[in-house]
This record gives C-alpha cells, structure tokens and sequence, in this order.
DNA sequence: AATGAATGAGACTTCATTCAT
DNA sequence: TATGAATGAAGTCTCATTCAT
C-alpha cells in the first residue's frame, strides 16, 4: 500500500499519540511499555517505529500536547475582545481542564503531572515546559494589566507578579482535583471570589 | 545478627534514604536504579534489601518525606498563637519551600513534582499524599476561618472553597520555580496582595 | 509485466549489486542493511526484491565478483604468449589490486576480506572461493612449471608446491595493504626478488 | 559468594572468551548471538554482562587473542640466540598455526579471517591489527638482516621488502590451509625453497 | 548481619521480507 | 512490474532482587 497520503501518516501519528497517551494516563510514561503502546495501537513494533524514532520521542509528543492544551484554549478565549476579569479568565480555564477530565481515554490531565515530573530530568520536555508556561502566563499578565486598567486592581502593582499568581493557581487545581478530588471550577471561583474581596457598597 | 541497637537501624534507614533522595532529585524515581542507591549509600546490596524489602518501599519513603515536610512546618506555624492572616501563612510556606531548595543534596522539591506523578499510578503514594495535602489544606481553611472572624474575608463564603484557593497556590509556585525559574516568595505575595485588594479608605 | 528486455534486467542486477558493494566497502556485509542497498541503489524494496531472492543472494554475488575479479585478470595475463616469470606473473596481480583500490566506489580488495571470513560459514561462497582460488593458484602452478623448464627453477621440485607460495603470497599482500597501509607492488616485488636471489656470475 | 578473588573473574572472562570463540569459530562473528555466548558459557545474561560492557567488547578480545597468539609464539622463537633462516623462521610460524588449528574448541586461525574482515570497519580491532602486525613483520624483518649478514641474501635489499614478503606468507598459508585445504608447513616449505634456490656447486 | 556476584525476566529496538495497491 | 508501509521474530542489554559464603 504505497504512496500513502500525508494525511494517512498524519492519522497513523494521531492513532500511536491516543495509544501512548492512553497507556500513560492509565500507567504513568514509565511503567507504559512499548509494547503496551504496540499492543494498544493495533499497530506492528516495526510499524509504530517507523512513525517515531524512540519511546523518548513518543513521550514527547504526548508531554508536549499535554502541555499544550490548555494554552491553545487560552489563546480562543483571548481572542475575543470581551475584556476578562481575572476571576473569568480563570474560571474559563478550570473549565477546560475540567472537560478534558472526560476524555473516553482517561483524564488528560494526569498526563501534565508525568510532563512535569518528566521535565526535571529530559531537556527537551524542559524547554516546551518553560515556553508553553511562558505564553500562557502572560495571557494572565495580559488579563491583570486590563484590570489595572479598568481600576479593578491595585494599578501600581507588577502585572507580571499578578500574572504568576493567577496562573499559580491552575497547578493548585489539577493537583486538587487528582489528588484529593474535591475541587470544582466552582468552588474554587467561589474561593477566589472571596478573597478577591466584594466591592463594598 | 542480635547486636543491632535500634538506633542503628534508624541511622542506617535515614542513610538510604538521603542517598535514594539524592539520586532521585537528579534523574527521578525511574531513572534512579538500586544500583544508584547502593553506590551513593556506600552500602551493600544485601545491606540495603536488609532495610528495604523494595526499591518501591524506598519510593515511597522518599515520597512520603517530600509530602509531609511542608505539612510539618505548617503546625509548627500554627501553634503560635498570633493570628495569621491568608499573605502570611503563605508567605510562611513559600519560604521554607524555598529553603528547601538550597538542601546540600539539592532542591527537594523536586521531589515533590515526582511524587505528585508517581501517585496518580501507586496507591501507597496517592494515600499518603490525600492524608497530607487534607492536613496541609485544612490548615488554610482555618486560617480563612480567622480572617472571616476578623472581618478581613467575607463571612458568607465557604472556608473550605478559599482554603482550596489558598492551597492552590502552592503547587504553582512550586512548578514556576523549577521550571519557568522567576518567582521568588516576595513577587508571589506581592501579586497576591494586589489581588486581594487594598482596603480603600 | 512484460516488456522488459533481458539487458534492462541484466542492467538493473548491476545496479544493485553497485550499490550494495559501496556499501559493503564502507560497513562490511553484516552491518550493511537492505535498507542501505535499497537507499543507495535508487530503487524501491520491492523492485531489489524482484531481481534478488535475499540478502545473502546479493551477498553472494558480491563476494563471487570479487573473488573472481583477480582470476579473469590474470586469464589475460596468460594468454600472452610470453612466459613469465613469478615475478613477472605477481607483479601482475599486485598492480591489478592495486588499481581495484582506486575504485569511485572505494577499495575493492577490501570485500575480498569480508568473502574470507564470510566463506567460513557460508557453504555457497566457499564454494566459489574453493573454485576461483584453485584456478588461480593453477595459473601459478603453470608459471612455475616454465620456470623450471627454463632452468631457472630447480626442476626436482614440486610445482604445485611452488604454486602455493607464488598464489600465497598474494593474500599477505593485500592484508599489509589494507592493514600496515606501506606496501606497494615495487616493495613487494623487490623484496620477492632479493629472496629469489640474482644468479651469480 | 562475594569477595570473590582476582583469579576468580580471570577465570570466568576466559570463561566467557572461550565460550564466545567457540562460537566465532563456529558462526563468525555474525551469526554469534549473545544469547549463545550465554548458553554455551553457563552463565546468565547478567553475569556476562558483568564481565564485558557488550557484545562489542567481546569480539575485541577475541580478535585481540587471535591476532597475538602467532606473535606471542614469535617472541619466543626469537629468543633462541640460533640464528634463524628466512625459511626456518616461516617453518616455525606454520607449524604454530597449524597447531592453533587443532584446538578442542575448533579451528582457531578462523578468528584471524573474522578479524581481518572485522578490522576494515572497526577501530579498535585495526588498531590492534595494526600494532600486533607491525611487530611481527618486524621479527621477519630482523630474520631478513641477520640473512643478510650471513650473505645467505643479498645485502643490498632492503630487508623492509624482504620482510614483507616473508610475513606476506602467512595469510596465504592460512587461507589456502582454510579454503583449499591441502596446504601443510611442510609443502609449502618445500615450495619456498625451491624458490629461493638452492646454492650451486 | 553483611557481602556482592549471579540471576533472568523483560525492556527497547532493528531489519529482512512481504503484499495490498 | 513497481511501490514502500507494514510485519514480527529476534537481537542486545538492564536492573530489581536473591543467596551462598
């Protein structure tokens, strides 16, 4: 079955990264195997090889996507001119990562905490750690500096300080949410609310 | 084989153990062999096995050590009588994580991020790091709790929801530190404080 | 499936077994993979396929033309009706080698070892070596029949004896070539010569 | 069993080199798996890979032994202060190497063939090749200057040449032995008299 | 109790060959 | 005939654990 067509590779990739992932949300990216990925994937080790050079480039590929996510989303919400309290702009990603809890093939997000521990010791993972945290940080600083600019908040604050702490916050709830299980969007958007204090008449 | 004060043994296990720390805060739980450990404790093989049934027991020691430290710290915090408020405790927390990190063996927290992975797969891990994090957490709803009796915090919202928040925090500062490298305890609170608001006179 | 002339074929085979010695030149046979041949030829796995059952039948054919490569040479050589001394008939040989290392493709005479050490174990190419080796040396054996026909040779000696040592010193030749790098057919002849001694007067 | 003494790991390297030689000698280098070594050396996996990094390191000390065995012989020859004839010399090299052929683990001399193959892509084994080669060459070169004082040869050759021929001997007489099989020190002894010629009354 | 050589299951990866298109 | 993606057996090597001394 020759010449196969770019998007048939594309679909093969997309058919190995569901495999893996899924093997890595139930397992970890270490106790996943190879051969479980093979296995899962429906696809021959000789066949799966030929799509990605090494086990490390197939735990790339997912830590990066798991890395990803949630910044590719921010980038839709920001797109809308619709000015985002910080509170909003939160709750719009507690959100997505909520949704992404319901994939058929496990909670995506366990993938995040294995990219992070992950990242400690594989460069590589490292670097689109640090760039993709960049990016969606600053959409955060981006959200604080609106708010100053709206009065909201403190205008003499660090934007970039406001920013690290409200991005702070999304790994507090992953964690939560795994770990002990009883965090929502809401509650948490309730906590902050709180603390964010309510303009008093 | 009699001979063996008690307090050998503990000199022997806590010995492992900072060798197995040391080994996993570069290369991380996978990474780190038996053989790694048995090097750097400058044990034997058979005198390790004679304190750890597994190299998973290690594990989880280590995991466990990482997990309670903050928690340990916290009541030694909360026993003094002053009232905390929410900056404060905080401010308490990320200083002696970053204390941590100056550790000779080298920054324990990264220790943590393994163990947050290493739960999502290991029920041992997970147990602990429920019981911890439900301690460590419950100790920030109490000091909403006091800052709802003093009037700083709304009184009409769940001080577990703000404890969530307040917690929540955590980890983002944890994962910002090691892998976007720019947060500090001053900036961290200092976006905090801009986000809880300055009373307006 | 038709259409193919048999000189397209013949072409083809040539090809392959081309570009399947470059490569055993530079790897050896055993590091060279199909996948090197089928790259280097231009060709596609299946096209290699269809005019080669396997690899050990490229193999194979590769070692035949190298071993052979010498004999037709020195068919030429004795059809000339002048008679040749040893010295003579192995300065022919040597300066045939020596050119086969100057060879686009890289040094011939270096697939002449890998045939050696793959004929150990390979009953085909023993074969041929067993069949190409024997007409050789009987080239020699030839040489030195004339040889003690002209007197210069003691004639009570046996021929086929002396044909082993002319034929023999053939593979020290390329070995020191390949291996020592420093001789030439001029050294290597010359020292022949001072052995053979100079008649005295 | 720890503590094990130095004879102790002496004896199961050579263990291990004797069980992979008889392989080699067997399948080449090859075809010799690293689960045969293991089978035929009695031992695990693990416990060959205690005593060599790799398969690698194995076949180098194979081609190693067996490019040094007929120099070790050498120097020993050497050492006798009776003045050595070119094809004394030669006589005693053969009579090693056929000797090495009848070793209960099979034909060693088919190592030489693996090594000089294994040597045109393999540093290590050229380097060894190179060096164990050299000094041999070497002996035969002083073999030539001490004839050359007896005014057995003539003294205006270059006894470098004359070296190269002599030493240039052997490989003939290993592959003819090897792949024609009818090859012995005596005939091809005789053979190389009758070319040097036997003084005339 | 201590030692550390030995074990062996199992991990990752390669590559000669096939066959649907 | 030609293509080249797919196959899967087999190869090399690692490493948690044991046990004779």
């Amino acid at each position: 079955m020759p010449k196969v067509t770019e998007e048939h590779r594309v679909a093969r990739r997309e058919q190995i990264i569901n495999a893996a992932r899924s093997c890595v949300i139930q397992q970890g990216f270490h106790k996943t195997t190879m051969a479980d990925v093979i296995r899962e994937s429906g696809l021959s080790a000789g066949a799966v090889y030929g799509y990605f050079k090494s086990k490390e480039e197939i735990v790339a590929a997912i830590a990066d996507s798991a890395l990803s996510s949630v910044d590719q989303l921010f980038e839709g919400i920001l797109a809308q001119e619709a000015p985002l309290t910080p509170a909003a702009a939160l709750d719009a990603v507690l959100n997505h990562l909520t949704g992404l809890a319901c994939h058929p093939d496990g909670d995506i997000t366990r993938v995040g905490l294995q990219a992070w521990a992950e990242a400690m010791h594989n460069e590589g993972i490292m670097a689109v750690a640090h760039q993709k945290y960049s990016l969606l940080r600053n959409h955060f600083v981006a959200v604080a500096r609106r708010a100053q600019a709206d009065g909201t908040l403190d205008p003499d604050a660090d934007p970039e300080h406001i920013g690290q702490v409200l991005f702070g916050l999304i790994p507090g709830f992953i964690l939560q949410r795994l770990i002990l299980g009883d965090v929502t969007p809401e509650t948490y958007i309730a906590g902050l609310k709180a603390l964010l204090g309510t303009p008093k008449p």
